[in-house]
DNA sequence: ATTATTACCTGAATCGATTCAGATGATAGC
DNA sequence: GCTATCATCTGAATCGATTCAGGTAATAAT
């Protein structure tokens, strides 16, 4: 790595403004303003000498927070997630999802802003000694999408307390929001049946945060009953109605594993710890792909063949599950639609619809190489 | 796909502000500024009675953007890009850069504004009847990250225009700003050289794109020297030394073909334009992973073995690469990093800190699957 | 008892624009 | 020649907060 340092430019003290601009030339302010925003409203004549001056004093157009506090409009949609944005981009799916709503807000001229959730180490800690609120709050904004999983989340509702448009995505339950999300039940349900229809009897669960407090693990029922992340809920009921269904006890048939991450890293303790389980599963139903190409790696580290020995399921079908050898089987959902549908909703909003709409787009299973028959033996 | 309607809450009319709550208390705006920001401004006593007037009033803390504009801060950061944002995110390295700079700037407060450049159909073209600036001219932020490759960018243009702390990234060519970059040229020489070490002497180059005004296809000599995609340029000249150096020449023995999107779905229009080439290319240079893998699938799809038949490099080491099969041989850069630098720098400007450095990280060959040894024949 | 602190609160100025109801003079209509 | 219309331009109000130099009254110091 190679650092080279320089010397900057001295950086302008004094801002020059409109009124400046109006000053130089004798004329009123709104003269000025009427220049950039109604070139109509003056004639051609004054319009070229006003932005002529304007160059010549350094004027560098009208200041946006003003001109937003004045108006009482921003043009910004505020996207938020419950977690750090460095932690939340750390998966290849949310960037689907913000191609999708930039598909469909990009155009009219809003630009996307990203609030993620509180960085908590000692170093935020320190900075809290200022009075912070939550950045939610602290934001300018038209509207938020917000992608949340729980009720309770903190920041969930500091962004309700805005009292902004919104729309939720990937929140079940709350029916006071317009709304996006997927078919979660039946995805998971589409995962368990296809390796149900294999003759797998014994299921390894690796399942995403149920709780904003998580910690690796294998959970108990218990523990899976107190689930608040509604995504993970739905998922894990899908996951056991199926199972139920085809006349199999959950408890003595499927193990849970809870993710503190959806990371790959996590996903590969989650198969060891599963595959130490007697019986040792014979099939991995994992809730994201992220975690499911993990698993799919430390088994093949063991020596043992995929679907061979052990069958996975992943979810989500992010891209690169395809390539993944095998190519992973997964339950695909339509990320760049999920952003599609919570950019219109919201910008139907923004225009003033106030009708409440929720979305709920289908997923599909995406049957590959990661899962077969059941061993035989 | 499923679609509920219902009744929505009517929207607050006459928005509440600190003054309502001052008047109602009867006390001065400014102790009810002070009861949000400097608590230790008031007694316990009023400042509790002003924030439960507030909640009874219905107010929602103090304007983000009335508070920027006094402040003169707005503690976000404008990510610009100069592709629309649909089109930028559908890279997925993308969002490796953002968790770059989330991770430096996130903690400090700040937030992440993407701006994209203009969208360009007709739909935009009957808003622009509207009087509207480029965006980046508009939004609200204290400070800039250009992801840039042209210098005459109209969306560089406008940023510049604003007179805010700026850092470029991968912008080769323009020290008046900080600039955080990689080793292009090292880069496509570690690729061209590696493929060049295993005999290879017919060469396929898929460029990304020359020029804003881009078309996909073979690109002549002259066109290959009227590149301002500053990355482009000095990757197509990295390929370039290595291959003279290797005492062959350019024109015999490299078909360029320049791509209009960095897509797969192009790289796969590219290789086949590439392999109608006589002599047939035996290793193909591409310039980004998402190029390579979509030759890599068509190249496949032909029923040629790679790399037994064609030999692949990419460039970038996207996450996917690694999982392709053949695993993809290409040339590590780090996004991460590159992104945390960048906030790093813009951070440092942000402080004060008015000196000017540049970053230049590393790049790495990966040696994976998918190049090998000339075929024999 | 007098002065110095301290704790708490207020008023007015300010941030940088936008907007809209007019004022002014010039042109057009009859 | 007199009114109606039009094209330009201006002034003042406003958007919603923050800030800082004081002002009081109560407490502490001498």
């Amino acid at each position: 790595m190679t650092v080279k340092r320089g010397a900057n430019k001295t950086k302008a003290k004094g801002r020059v403004t409109l009124k400046d601009v109006a000053r130089e030339l004798g004329v009123a302010a709104s003269t000025v303003s009427n220049a950039y925003n109604r070139p109509d409203q003056l004639s051609p004549d004054l319009r070229e000498k006003v932005l002529h001056t304007a160059e010549k004093l350094g004027y560098l157009g009208p200041d946006p927070t003003a001109r937003s506090l004045r108006r009482g409009v921003t043009n910004t949609i505020g996207l938020v997630y419950p977690s750090p944005l460095s932690y939340t981009f750390t998966d290849p799916i949310a960037g689907l999802f913000v191609q999708g709503i930039a598909l469909e807000v990009e155009r009219q001229g809003y630009t996307l802003l990203l609030v993620g959730g509180e960085v908590d180490d000692d170093v935020s800690a320190q900075r809290s000694t200022k009075p912070t609120l939550a950045t939610a709050t602290t934001v300018q904004v038209d509207g938020f999408i917000v992608h949340c999983f729980a009720s309770d989340d903190p920041v969930l509702e500091a962004t309700l307390t805005r009292g902004l448009p919104i729309v939720m995505v990937d929140h079940h339950g709350n029916e006071a929001f317009s709304s996006v999300k997927i078919e979660d039940e039946l995805g998971a349900k589409q995962a368990a049946n296809h390796v149900l229809e294999h003759g797998h009897t014994q299921f390894g669960v690796i399942s995403l945060e149920m709780t904003p407090k998580t910690r690796s693990g294998l959970a108990t029922l218990d523990q899976q009953a107190a689930t608040t992340y509604t995504t993970t809920k739905i998922r894990l009921e899908g996951y056991r109605r199926a199972i139920e269904r085809a006349g199999l006890t959950w408890e003595a048939c499927a193990s849970v594993y809870e993710t503190a991450d959806n990371t790959p890293a996590e996903g590969e303790l989650a198969a060891a710890c599963l595959l130490a389980q007697t019986p040792r599963p014979t099939a991995i139903l994992a809730m994201s792909d992220q975690l499911a190409l993990g698993a799919l790696a430390h088994i093949k580290r063991q020596g043992l063949d995929v679907p061979g020995d052990v069958s996975i399921v992943g979810f989500d079908d992010m891209p690169g599950s395809i390539h993944a050898s095998p190519p992973l089987t997964t339950v695909h959902q339509p990320h760049v639609d999920k952003g599609k549908h919570a950019g219109k909703l919201l910008l139907a909003q923004l225009q003033g619809d106030t009708s409440l709409a929720s979305v709920t787009l289908p997923t599909k299973l995406i049957v590959r190489g990661s899962s077969g028959p059941v061993p035989q033996k």
